[in-house]
DNA sequence: GCCTCCATGTAATTGGTTACATGATTCT
DNA sequence: AGAATCATGTAACCAATTACATGGAGGC
């Protein structure tokens, strides 16, 4: 069992299946508060959102101001979301840069490598910040509709503590830079 | 300040600064330790060596038999390496396809996302694991000299931890997925 | 009237995967 | 002799980013 469609494709049938959206919406969700899961630029969405609608694995529920465009997941598009859910394993490959650039840096000065992981930890702060402000947020917006509003504040603990350990490790490691004796 | 070379093109310069490979070398490093961090195929591999040594970024040292050709980072590569380190800031956004999944299991029956989340943890506590056994072959491996070994302890070590929260949340989500009633 | 934001699209390029293709060495 | 592994490369295709391009609606 093998994944029909893009993983692009799966995001968009499954977010429209919890609201009805236009690309501009789904585009400024990817922008503010979902970039932490899956991200997506407009100029990429809108030839996705012709595709799945020729597909007729969306529908157009109504046309607004400016030529916008509401779509809403059929459910031909519906039953192709669960079977990618149920049937195929995800991919997991996610290049990390952040933990690239750490295995390299043995190849600064130790107070420079000190200095890189220092930043990384209040990067991971900022960040474990950032999502306890969506997590308000998302309480608040028109997400917040059993039964979605479960897997969304999982997705977001998922993230604030993946965000907490981070800072945690950062802080360590740069600990461990310090401790060890000269390393150039 | 920005990159001027793709990502790639700095692992394989970061890598060769510290050990001399060929590119099935490289190759096997990021499918057997590095996977976590970052991969690559040999079809991309191998060109981008071609490239980077036409710009005198690597250097060929030996060869061996069957066409082995093995490269090292010229000075001028190093330079650009910790250029890339000290000047130019990360990109982060490693889309996530097993968060991106959960964000949809409202659209499942409740004992199909459960049994979704048990194997979710199921495979973070393996991963866990293996990231151990890397710990392990790493101190007897070629890549365990000063000053390197630190950078890439305290890598597996970020992996080891980010495993294990990701391990306990999915345990913990799974059991939100049972106290709250039916979501159907 | 002007600025901001809403709203949609296309084109060119780069990055990455899958598939194709070949052959030498070593181990049993 | 045959299998596994070492070792390198190219081509076709798909995914994603950046840049180009346009225009309407609402607020001040």
């Amino acid at each position: 069992m093998e994944a029909r469609l893009s993983l692009l494709q799966y995001a968009l049938l499954g977010l429209l299946a919890g609201r009805t959206m236009s690309g501009y919406d789904l585009t400024k969700l990817f922008e503010q508060s979902l970039g932490h899961v899956w991200t997506a630029r407009h100029s990429q969405i809108y030839p996705e959102l012709k595709h799945l609608h020729e597909q007729e694995l969306i529908a157009q529920t109504e046309t607004g101001p400016r030529g916008r465009k509401t779509y809403a997941t059929t459910p031909t598009g519906l039953t192709e979301v669960r079977r990618w859910l149920r049937e195929t394993k995800p991919n997991r490959q996610p290049a990390n840069e952040g933990l690239l650039r750490v295995f390299f840096l043995w190849l600064l000065d130790k107070d420079e490598a000190r200095a890189y992981l220092a930043q990384e930890a209040a990067y991971h702060r900022a960040q474990t910040q950032h999502l306890k402000q969506v997590e308000q947020f998302m309480a608040a917006s028109p997400w917040a509709e059993r039964p979605r509003v479960q897997s969304i504040a999982i997705v977001l603990e998922a993230g604030i503590r993946h965000e907490q350990v981070m800072a945690d490790w950062a802080e360590w490691a740069a600990k461990r830079f310090n401790e060890d004796e000269a390393g150039d």
